[in-house]
DNA sequence: CTTGACTCCGTACCATGGTACGGGGGCCAT
DNA sequence: ATGGCCCCCGTACCATGGTACGGAGTCAAG
């Protein structure tokens, strides 16, 4: 009778369902993403809705949404307002993109420097010596 | 006679000179980046070598290495080991490279996404909807 | 009916890289 | 010698997304 992802579970086996440990739950609670169903007996008890909430934070997370993000993403989602998520989205975006360059002019930087150093045996090492003198950028 | 960046510099001028704030310092003798000089009087006197400590600091981080990491390297500084530097440089390649695929990868979901929800005007928002419903992956 | 696993809840702690606050002292110019 | 900055140091706090702990209660299987 213990049918996974069924209709009726306990809190352990919402977090399974999920893919989350159950400490994240009780934080999603807090945060005010998850709601907390009213207790049978003495347990609180989760259906497939929850499991569906729980999802869909795990999915906005993954395109890179915050938790705050995300709280308004669900308030939303019953609001018809798709200008403001389009500018949420939009506003996820600029600052994805944003950190991408930044790594990668951390990669590219560290890339050029481990070759240098890979090369050359001699002398002191090329990446520490970009840290100790001024940098020539670029 | 304020020519910044010279020899003898309070906190705060090393601060200026290094670009960043007069805390951050204190955080960095705190970690054990910075060296806390001696005092003259009561106040500690800051020179050049301590400048360019700081300056590596902040290109070694700007290069994506973290503090801990930072610690290492100018341990290494004064000790030859190239492979190990190379090893940190390495690892940090790594780390590196994955934070930007999954970035990589939030910021085309969210693309795709966001010119959906831009095309279509009726019905419920694009974006929403691909959180609500199981994720048909790529 | 006992035992072991699980739940509930509050609270504290983790990493990361700082930022802020506050009291007490000091340096320099007017 | 009196303002007005600046320094020193300890401590607490910030954001972000959790993770851990502990005690009391509860549930289900054997």
């Amino acid at each position: 009778m213990r049918n996974h992802a069924m209709a009726d579970m306990t809190i352990a086996g919402l977090a399974r369902s999920g893919g989350v440990g159950v400490e994240t739950i009780r934080y999603y609670q807090r945060r005010g993403l998850l709601a907390e169903p009213p207790r049978a007996g003495a347990v609180r008890r989760y259906g497939p809705r929850d499991l569906r909430r729980l999802l869909f934070i795990r999915r906005a997370q993954a395109a890179g949404f915050t938790l705050d993000e995300i709280a308004e993403l669900l308030a939303l989602d019953s609001s018809q307002d798709r200008a403001r998520v389009r500018a949420l989205a939009g506003e996820r975006l600029a600052a994805l993109e944003a950190k991408i360059a930044e790594l990668e002019a951390a990669r590219s930087a560290l890339t050029r420097l481990s070759q240098a150093c890979a090369k050359g045996k001699a002398g002191p090492c090329p990446i520490i010596e970009a840290f100790s003198q001024a940098a020539h950028e670029q």
